[in-house]
DNA sequence: CCCACGTTCGTAAACGCTTACGAAACTGAC
DNA sequence: GTCAGTTTCGTAAGCGTTTACGAACGTGGG
């Protein structure tokens, strides 16, 4: 075996002092003591490493926080750099609000030079070699995906929170706070609160947000109403069953827009006026919702505009942030002062 | 003098039956009988290449279609592609729409790994050859900015109207329209239109689509006020020096928000309630405006986007194709049905 | 002990472009 | 007709990656 190839660059290692140089593919080879075409195929997953040499190349390459130079990666490949999407299973399903977000996030992909080349709707299997990207949608606290791409050094950005991994996500707590200070000026200090299963972070954050506003207030923690569903219909039953015990609640915050829908149309079959007999507010602000919702908006397209601007930021290797994204109230038709 | 190299892949230019290849930089040096260094420097306006041999040059790039890769451009370079952006002299001045319309420009832009280089606000010069790229913010009918990168075959975008050119716009024409229709309905049928000079393309789009709709429901063509700036002042004094001839309008359509503000306040200051005395109607919906503006709405986030994604077309060599956006009435408290 | 085979890795070419360098051709003065 | 200076252009190196190819090594069977 000849030693290892020491390029008129190769020593570039040899003298981290450099300026604001970005490593290269040599300079990781010349770290891990092995050329750069082991470099390469250590990195992309190719079969044909030694697992010890594999590993050592990926310590080299998290050492000198190597990242593939895109221009260089799409001209030997002839292709457009590809991100896959990614979503957590059994979080968030194809509401209605999943379904827009993705259609803003297809936008500012397109717009950016990218090119989503797939979008994995149920998979607990960890993300393949394909791709040059990832956009995680949602995650479990312990999710494996997340482990597996940090190791693996793959760029991503996870649309959620969680610590150390760069994400984005709506301020939901804010937003439960903004909804419990509003019901709380209207003279409603026990209202309801109606979330639904699976128990995502984003509805714990909701219902968190909400509570600690209540208790800054002196109020007892909401009564919670789980949906078995997070839809209109599992809204409308979660309500429904409560209202049939005989309680009549003043007021009401659905985790959902949806659920706030079906909420609104259990309250009418029983004979109660919305927002009369009970004030309702709900979390989205979908369009779609042809009802005059008083509810917590959110902007979906600031979400995907910054998803992708992080997902250049990793692509780039820059240094990992979170962006939390603003949310706001918009007083609608929905609520009104307690009688 | 050598002969012109004919490296391996120089005679793909001669069997030109290939399928969907883009044509690279060898293609044009073969059909234009020189090397590729020559090709480089005569499409980048280096100069220390004859005139004649940088024609030559041209006309085979223009001939193969030949848009240089960006990737391999961004590799050799080692900078990412630069965009500048270019106001058309006397056109849009940095009226808030405009600055708005910037900001969210950027957002997209800087989403796209594109980078925005300068910001020429008020270049008759053409444009020179440090920038990879062209937003071009307005033109004249024969501006000769166009003619211009056209020959040069440099990517551009021109947000405005233009035939043969790669382009983006609201139609202002259909806005007009839908002002028009709104007041008709409302029993509107001798309304003012305020303009404002310079008239640009802007506002003469908006002018015909108001008098169509006019002539369809056979009313005359309306009067019209000019403004001698397309600010609110400018509103304000034109509609005021009109009402001090006693002329009293049922109705009024601003061509810009800024217009109607102005003419809001002329209208109090003559004793004229609005909208019980004089239905107003503005056109752009600036969040700005805080008034309860009835207006015709475009939506700058999509005309930003509809931008930057003409701009990668250009980037990739794709046909030329305009867009043209759509514009809604939001009707809101400055228009009420005659009395 | 030799040979065939599989595993692991290094070498170098290729992607399409820019640009430093130097060679050829032309210019004009002498 | 020479020669220095000026244009004009061709050559080749280099940007950072991927990958085809083949070399080196280890392994096992005979």
């Amino acid at each position: 075996m000849t030693p290892p190839s020491r390029t008129r660059r190769g020593d570039r290692a040899t003298a981290p002092g450099d300026r604001r140089a970005r490593a290269t593919i040599l300079d990781v080879a010349a770290l891990a003591q092995v050329s750069i075409g082991t470099v390469s195929r250590a990195l992309n997953g190719r079969d044909g490493v030694h697992p010890d040499t594999r590993e050592r190349v990926r310590r080299a390459a998290t050492e000198l926080g190597y990242h593939p130079d895109r221009a260089a990666r799409e001209l030997s490949n002839r292709r457009p750099t590809r991100v896959a999407l990614n979503v957590a299973h059994g979080y968030r399903r194809l509401t209605p609000f999943f379904i827009l977000f993705l259609q803003h996030l297809n936008d500012h992909l397109a717009n950016s030079g990218l090119r989503v080349h797939e979008v994995a709707s149920d998979s607990d299997g960890l993300p393949e070699h394909d791709d040059d990207a990832f956009v995680l949608l949602g995650a479990h606290p312990d999710d494996p995906r997340l482990d597996h791409l940090v190791r693996r050094g793959t760029p991503f950005v996870l649309v959620g929170h969680h610590p150390g991994v760069r994400c984005v996500a709506p301020d939901d707590e804010h937003g439960g706070r903004l909804a419990a200070e509003h019901l709380l000026r209207l003279g409603h200090r026990t209202p309801l609160h109606l979330s639904a299963t699976p128990r995502s972070q984003v509805f714990s954050d909701r219902a968190s947000g909400f509570d600690a506003a209540l208790a800054d207030a002196n109020c007892a923690p909401a009564t919670v109403l789980t949906a078995d569903e997070p839809s209109a219909v599992g809204g409308y039953r979660a309500l429904r069953a409560h209202l049939d015990t005989g309680a009549r609640p003043s007021a009401l915050f659905a985790a959902t827009d949806e659920l706030a829908q079906g909420a609104i149309t259990a309250a009418g079959d029983v004979g109660l006026r919305v927002p009369n007999d009970l004030s309702v507010i709900g979390f989205d602000d979908l369009p779609e919702i042809g009802t005059n919702l008083t509810t917590i908006r959110q902007d979906l397209d600031a979400l995907a505009g910054a998803t992708v601007a992080l997902l250049h930021e990793a692509l780039a290797g820059e240094p990992v942030r979170a962006v939390r994204l603003p949310v706001r109230l918009v007083s609608r038709g929905t609520t009104a002062e307690r009688r």
